[in-house]
DNA sequence: AGAAAACAGTTGGATATAAAACTAATCTGC
DNA sequence: GCAGATTAGTTTTATATCCAACTGTTTTCT
């Protein structure tokens, strides 16, 4: 996952040549410290750190916080979650139909509106939730421990705000 | 971008109910405070944020990163630009293959090594490295203005930490 | 030198994602 | 009450991404 030496005053690595680079030579440029990049690679990195995590229950990130919002809310719509999660309904499509085929969510029709459905957890749901809120909990006191009790809810506080200005 | 009522102490919002919520509603449960998945929000805010931004110029930004690390590295490989960039390998050879075909970066072989490529600029990819900068610039504006000026060192800081040791 | 290991890049199979076009149901305004 | 707009979900198309398997090249070890 990227590591690099200490950066200088240009960007420029310590080791940085014209050629005969070795990987951890390279020159970030302006990106080194810009936070968009560095927001990318720090979530990959954390992506990474709890896919290996919750591959032995078999799932990944992105499935983890689609089985807690429908635990959290059952009855939501597909659009309502799509919206809750971050990202677009056609998304969603796919994976329900595999967390229902897997037998983890259900999805009844409503009377009230032929159109929508409702999401809720079946049973297995709720049980492979629970083991992934465990593992979860490993990774969050994992990156508790990196960014230091101190400056954690700071940090937060400053990931909230670009969520809800930068979209 | 999935904005949310004030969270209480359980994680419920203001306004979530069992059924008939709205999209404003929605319970995030222990999400809510999660760094990975603020994170993970987060970074697809800045992200389209960007995107916005470059679509004028016609790219997107993990284009933009892959020029950037060819322009300041003239010479470097597919894999060590994959290495830098946080990819896999081979998740470079499509967009390689699509900078090459629009004359934007020139793969050379070098007789020292006939597997190895080493990558370069065109002038027409330097031209859109400029032109990226530039949105770049803005959107980083945009981002420390979110941050605040005087968090935003500590910020980057903790983000690198996440890099370096999450991975 | 020759065999084995490591490496550079590509390919193929899988998942995740977005955007736009589409179908069916519901709501709105008159 | 009906026409038009809006909404819920799916489909289609296009990228981006990973991983594992593969090809050809170089390095290493003996």
């Amino acid at each position: 996952m990227a590591r690099r030496g200490k950066k200088q005053k240009n960007g420029r690595t310590a080791l940085g040549k014209l050629n005969g680079r070795s990987a951890e030579a390279v020159d970030y440029g302006p990106l080194a410290d810009w936070v968009g990049f560095n927001l990318r690679m720090a979530q990959a990195a954390a992506f990474q750190a709890f896919s290996r995590l919750a591959q032995e229950v078999g799932t990944r990130p992105g499935r983890f916080a689609t089985l807690m919002l429908i635990g959290r809310n059952p009855g939501i719509s597909q659009t309502a979650l799509s919206r809750a999660n971050g990202r677009d309904k056609s998304s969603l499509t796919p994976v329900l139909n595999d967390l229902a085929r897997r037998g983890l969510i259900r999805r009844t029709r409503t009377r009230a509106d032929q159109r929508a459905y409702r999401l809720s957890l079946t049973p297995a749901g709720k049980s492979l939730l629970a083991q992934l809120v465990r593992c979860a909990r490993s990774h969050e006191r994992n990156l508790d421990r990196i960014i230091g009790a101190r400056e954690q809810k700071g940090f937060v506080r400053i990931l909230k705000r670009i969520i809800a200005e930068a979209g």
